[in-house]
DNA sequence: AATTGGCATGTTACATTGTAACCGATGCGA
DNA sequence: TCGCATCGGTTACAATGTAACATGCCAATT
């Protein structure tokens, strides 16, 4: 079971299968991209799995460096090219206030881009609450205006790391 | 920078006096600050000011540019810390989608920054949608998630844009 | 008046993040 | 085979953001 594909208390990372969690996230990307006709090339998988190996938000130069491991040509264009695509097939997802990436929960029904990012652990949940969808359209709506892209971003605290914070 | 040509019409105003728009937000921070005990110096109400004269997000780097005009000795810092204060203390907002500036339209009472921002013509409309903020809350409460920060930014196109695209 | 302590600003140097432009390789269909 | 598109390598640079330390200033305290 991927740890938070059910969409009740997205904080509940307290212990999962990584490794699964990881080979589960390329797989579907297979799937989705041969599904699409986009080319997840060797390059292109190396760094979602990269990028899902931390299962947290990490930022393009982290990634150029651990990619090197493995291809040691890399540059910032390379790393930059391959988050473009996978971004653009909704692999992972651009966080704005960090300048990072994370993996996509749910890459397979199109959804936008909402996540809780904790400060202290910083690990980000990703939610995809209709109501806020919802409201957030109906907002534009209002104002007449098209929306191509939304970004939400809610930082703050974990449950965990605000027990922490009172104990 | 982009600072695109400003001849469009500011989104959902269409045309206003802004002189008076810019005097009226420095009168406001005045206000304001005096009333919170901070010290709103001449070179943080130039740099207001400056995030006003545009009436669009702007980017640090024109910013600065702008103010060496009357402060020849600036520097990234000078701009960045005077940024850190007028957002520390509500009256401008970050676009982080941007990474850009922009005055705050209402800054006498707490709120959330929540943007239209259009990707033709640059301007960004502040929306303060309570029932945005109220299924946001209600999403995170859920989650357990204690939020200190909220960054809700919808990019497309405004009115007139789309209106544009149509002809 | 002199001292001190906090804050705003000046100054230098650097860190981090992101792109432009051009190239060759590869694969694939006309 | 040729033309064409896509991918990735390579170089160089642009844009954005900070650390660290020095200086000036004002106002409260001694
Ligand atoms: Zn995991
Ligand atoms: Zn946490
Ligand atoms: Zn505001
Ligand atoms: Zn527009």
């Amino acid at each position: 079971m991927r740890h938070a594909a059910k969409k009740a208390p997205p904080f509940k990372r307290t212990s999962h299968d990584h490794g699964h969690c990881v080979e589960d996230a390329l797989d579907r990307a297979e799937t989705l991209c041969d599904a699409q006709g986009a080319r997840l090339t060797d390059l292109r998988r190396a760094v979602l799995e990269l990028v899902w190996r931390g299962h947290e938000p990490i930022g393009a130069y982290a990634l150029l460096d651990a990619l090197r491991k493995t291809h040691p040509g890399a540059a910032p264009p390379t790393i930059y090219r391959a988050l473009e695509f996978l971004e653009a097939h909704g692999l992972i997802h651009r966080i704005e206030s960090l300048n990072a990436y994370i993996g996509c929960d749910h890459p397979e029904r199109p959804h936008v881009s909402q996540f809780l990012i904790c400060a202290k652990c910083s690990t980000a949940a990703e939610i995809d609450d209709p109501s806020v969808s919802r409201a957030l359209s109906k907002s534009a709506d209002g104002a007449g205006f098209a929306v191509t892209r939304q970004t939400v971003e809610l930082s703050g605290l974990c449950p965990t790391c605000q027990r922490e914070a009172r104990a």
